[in-house]
DNA sequence: TATGAATGAGTATTCATTCAT
DNA sequence: GATGAATGAATACTCATTCAT
């Protein structure tokens, strides 16, 4: 492997990863075959494997290339906020835009997080993602704004609502990313039963 | 099928479901073959067969048995409670207690939910479940005790906290129940930013 | 692997074994594919994977096997002969008989030995005929009737005779396996010079 | 094909050849890739097919070249020399010595001869070999020197020993082309019980 | 001359399922 | 009820060869 691409070659790479990333979300990584893969793009076996070393290999690449782009978008959409809680409302936001843009990946990542062969991969980016939602929270706690409690555990709450929320409001029912976001933001920040005052 | 079984059938039937539940969830339910299962069991191929319809039919029944047994379990926390806030704290903790006893069970379930062809499956007892919660939180808010909002996105978030939680903390860090019931109740019903005067 | 094979099994496992030595023998290991055999056998392809671990693993058999009855054959000859120089007549003699009745393997360990994932299979066997060889030789050493000289280099060397004899007059002109064999151990005891008179 | 070379493409090809060699020997000729081949010396696979054939051919090609070199080797070492022993002897250590400079090809004519689609290229080249050997035969025992026997038997004895000792002392055990000349010598003028006076 | 891209038949192997005993 | 044997379509992957540039 590590071929020397050409213009052509990359974007051939890249249309591969597109159509087998559609094809994993919506039937499964294990039942889509290569075969699937390469009928449907109407090209030769030998194609799949002049670009990637394995559909295992495959699978790794687009999810690492998800995550970068995720986190990416997330990091845009902070930078430049002085105020901590308004950042973890940032990265919910982000996220929500972000899946609300990539539908078709959710079904692929919560497969590749259910099984132990492909869930070390996932780990990684998942674990960045609660530490940058820990150092917001434990800037807050500094502040007083939120109680003392194990901020890693509060971390691990917010992607979840995150998560099913996205999950259910955004890819099953095709919702609006910024309503979906107004929801989760709610419910982080005050739970059932707070009742700010409006400001 | 159908078959009536005597009562060292029905005893088998019973390992062989929880031995392939086991093998399904370290090594994913596509990787792991019905040869594994029988030969792990030492039985010859035909016994499966005379139990089960399918590999795919054992698993439908594996996922069905455990969503009755965790809905048995959250009635029987929660019968009897009055208040409606107390029941959806009973149910967190009643799930919490059932993936602390049935952890094996907890890949097995994301996996299912993360394929279309078992997701259906799924989403019946997952819905059964909103609705358990959407009641609770209705009559909460009739008694003014929840702000007005849309019951549904609040019953999601909750179950999002509660998967996310029991997953981290229970499946993959070993936590005792009791404690991360404590701390996914403390997020739903306060929030991040809620403090209420310790009672 | 490891199965409990019944009486069927044993002979469908040696039928197996025989088809593919021809197969192998006749077209080569490599370009013989494993469809072929099955088909040729009208069965399956599963059965060959039912049998064997391997094509690699079947061939690593045969090998086994024909050794195995080559030095039985070789031992059956010579147990109960003092004299070792005629011990190691009768070791030629039984080599040229055995390939005389097993000429379609001549070739599949000519390849075996030619290829570096095989060949370390056949040197135990090779060793274990050289010091067969070696030991007599001392014996006729000690006894003055050959000339000192490293007996391993001997040994040797009657085996490239013996080879090469069998494979050219046996194997390829279908020769009479007495004969070559007078030829060798002719050839053997005396090289080209040597001009024993008549007993 | 057939094409006129430059200076610089004829140097390509030999280097060709010689990497070839070296992998087919290694690692066995059906087990090694053209894309194995061409990577390895950093060159596109166009410039493989346009040297050769298919890499058939170029096995063939190996084949042919190294034969041409052996005789070339033998016939230099017995021109001018009338005595018909003496002439075998010479024969042997032109042997001795070339497989002393091309160990690496051993293996390579061992997998040619034991495959049938190679064998017949061989074939022709073993029994220019052996009519050689076969006329200085003959002349020895017009001499009365070698005892009245097929000389062709006589012929392939010498060239099984000849093959056996370069085999395992030159190739194996890296041993001196001198000396194991001279052993196969020793044996094949004498056989085991030879006794002649020393000169 | 040379390259990267593409082809597609072919390979070993797996596996859910069925069947004769 | 249970076993070992058998099926055969399907799978991931390879590779000699060709081609457009």
């Amino acid at each position: 492997m590590d071929r020397r691409l050409t213009a052509r070659g990359l974007e051939r790479r890249r249309q591969l990863m597109d159509y087998s990333a559609r094809l994993f979300a919506r039937n499964g990584y294990d039942p889509t075959s290569v075969a699937e893969i390469v009928d449907g793009m109407n090209v030769g076996k030998g194609v799949f494997y002049w670009y990637f070393e394995s559909k295992e290999a495959l699978l790794l690449e687009i999810l690492a290339d998800s995550q970068r782009s995720l986190r990416r978008l997330q990091q845009s959409y902070i930078e430049n906020e002085a105020d901590p809680v308004r950042r973890i409302e940032l990265g919910i936001r982000a996220t929500m835009d972000w899946v609300g843009q990539n539908r078709h990946l959710w079904g692929l990542f919560r497969f590749a997080a259910s099984e132990e062969r492909f869930a070390p991969y996932l780990r990684r980016g998942q674990q960045t993602a609660v530490s940058d939602v820990v150092r917001h929270i434990n800037e807050a706690i500094t502040q007083g704004r939120v109680r003392q409690t194990d901020p890693s555990v509060l971390a691990h709450a917010i992607l979840g609502v995150t998560n099913q929320l996205s999950g259910t409001f955004l890819v099953e029912q095709d919702g609006r990313p910024s309503e979906v976001a107004d929801a989760a933001v709610d419910f982080c920040l005050d739970g059932l039963l707070g009742a700010r005052l409006p400001v």
